[in-house]
DNA sequence: AATAGTTATGCAAACGTTTTCATTTCGTAT
DNA sequence: ATACGAAATGAAAACGTTTGCATAACTATT
């Protein structure tokens, strides 16, 4: 067992016959080295097995080499493809990403922004723009390139990427509506502390009082972020109240949940009832039926994301924030259809 | 906008009325420091805005606070679960997790590697035991404590935790075998690089083959790992081929994509044909049918294997690889039955 | 009251890079 | 051949911590 652990930028000048300013030298600025230089640098590094420390290139006060990434939770497929997006981009540019997941507690949050300070991450990315108070406190006070991905929001503090999450409810009350429906359900996840699933609501629901439909109570769903519990859900709402003819659903995960309900219920989607989604996850399209939902583009969202960091990372610190929006679009499938009668 | 970017342990060492290396002890001795002086060093942190950097702490040769994860992807719902398990546990440790993601590309997965390495992780985790040459040779060179996680295999290299996905392929293959199907056919992901996918195959083929029953190879589908891919092929198979009784998936997310086939072609699963897939994800306990499949237990293989790399990682570091076998566990659920006539 | 042991703190030398400045080397125009 | 500017390299001083050793301040023992 070799013990070439310590090998330091100085084993690997000695062997190359430079001094470890050069070999330095041909990481970070490669065209002020001798291109001949450089290969006896190469060489030495492959005989000595040499890996470069970060720590020490970070302790410069430099470049670390890292971004920061705090999502609510990794345990289901909602972000996945965001981040996804976002890492393979990152790393495009050199980047590796540390992730730190918070369980949608935003103390937790806070804490998981200093842990990433600590390791000097050189920028951040968050979910939305339900943050602490001193989350943004600290983010200011340090100047720190940060990007919120998910919902656009035209004042956001920070920069951010995203679609509109109200413009998303109002689409998709929009086409419930348009199919005739008026005896309509809502199943959202809690509200509280996030911004997306509320903004999607108060969409739906603005949209559905300014064509003079209320929702009762009883077809208002409270469920979690769950296949499992939105079915369990509606299957409560089936059993004890009347039925609705549409169920908005404030994802597509939650769709899908009210699907399985319906269905082993021995009612037909979209015949005997009209479901909709937000946000077309991968599986949305192929389902069966296909679930009707907005389109958020969670690759768009994190790539550009990664962009628009990278910009503030490399860039001026003290501009205004970037927002970029992108655009939503609705995806009609087969979950939904006129209502008739 | 105040500038406290640069406070440094001495500032606060000085504001405090102490010494640098009081205030370096009180981080990582706490008990080695008098109470009181802890006081005023946490008011003079307060007030300064410092927070430490773990860079210049790393470069110490100790600890950098954080472990390295490579995954394929984190796209799909499939080591969600998994890696969610293994963040926190991680983090219940102080921790942070640096997170790259290969594409399911060995070769990248090695760059990947040594740009952790940079980084100075801990130590790292894997999918699996499918790595290139220079992937073990550089965990080996450096000792690198390190764990691969998905499945068990007894003569691994490096410690692991995980089910055995053999066992999990002959368990499926038994259930539906018992159920009187003789006409199975099987869709499973590209099975080269993929020793997950690879050892279920391989058992579920042997257990067949075992009781005389062969597959033909119009039968043996290959698909991509995604609900959609899963559909289209499973749509080829029934419009071009006679139709078996049985389909046994790779995977949950596979199957779900060839349940949807099914009904969509106006087939009732499981009266008309028994699908059967493997992993048992979240949602598959509450889909409409509900999935027969294998629980391979992500949460606990993630749980347990951010144990045995902290282990690892505060331990002899010359031991034999820790290696823990997560047992396997069929679900029997509503979308497989008896073969009748 | 003197001594030994213990505990808390400070001093200063690392840790492995990067970068500024100075020096050397080289090519080219005179 | 000489001088000049540009390009390549080296020397040494940072960067912000941690820690071994030394010292000072207590406590307990006689």
């Amino acid at each position: 067992m070799k013990k070439n652990i310590n090998v330091d930028i100085i084993d690997v000048a000695i062997k190359a016959g430079v001094s470890p300013a050069t070999v330095s030298r041909s990481f970070n600025h490669p065209n002020k080295v001798l291109k001949s230089t450089q290969k006896r640098i190469e060489k030495a590094i492959l005989q000595t097995g040499y890996i470069r420390n970060r720590a020490a290139q970070a302790i410069q006060g430099k470049r670390s080499g890292t971004v920061g990434l705090i999502v609510p939770t990794l345990d289901n497929a909602i972000f996945s493809n965001l981040i996804q997006a976002f890492s393979v981009e990152i790393r495009k540019h050199g980047f590796t990403m540390l992730v730190a997941t918070n369980g949608y507690d935003l103390d937790d949050e806070y804490t998981l922004l200093r842990s990433l300070l600590e390791h000097r991450v050189e920028g951040v990315a968050l979910i939305g723009h339900d943050h602490s108070k001193e989350t943004y406190n600290l983010l200011n006070i340090r100047n720190v390139p940060v990007v919120s991905m998910w919902n656009y929001k035209e004042d956001s503090l920070i920069s951010c990427v995203g679609g509109e999450n109200k413009e998303a409810g109002i689409e998709i009350a929009k086409h419930i509506s348009s199919l005739g429906h008026t005896k309509i359900a809502m199943a959202f996840p809690n509200v509280e502390d996030n911004d997306r699933a509320r903004d999607r609501k108060i969409g739906v629901v603005e949209y559905l009082n300014s064509q003079g439909i209320t929702i009762p109570e009883y077809w208002d769903i409270k469920t979690e972020y769950s296949v499992s519990d939105a079915r369990y859900c509606a299957e409560e709402l089936f059993n004890k109240y009347p039925h609705p003819t549409a169920i908005i659903a404030g994802n597509d995960v939650i769709a899908i949940g009210i699907i399985y309900a319906a269905q082993s219920y021995g009612m037909n989607v979209p015949k005997d009832i009209s479901i909709t989604g937000i946000g077309d996850f991968s599986s949305s399209e192929s389902s069966f039926p296909s679930i009707t939902t907005i389109r958020m583009r969670p690759n768009k969202v994190g790539k550009k994301a990664a962009s628009v960091l990278i910009d503030r990372i490399n860039g001026d610190r003290e501009a205004e924030p970037t927002r970029i929006k992108v655009s939503v679009e609705i995806k009609s499938r087969e979950s939904t259809m006129t209502l008739k009668n």
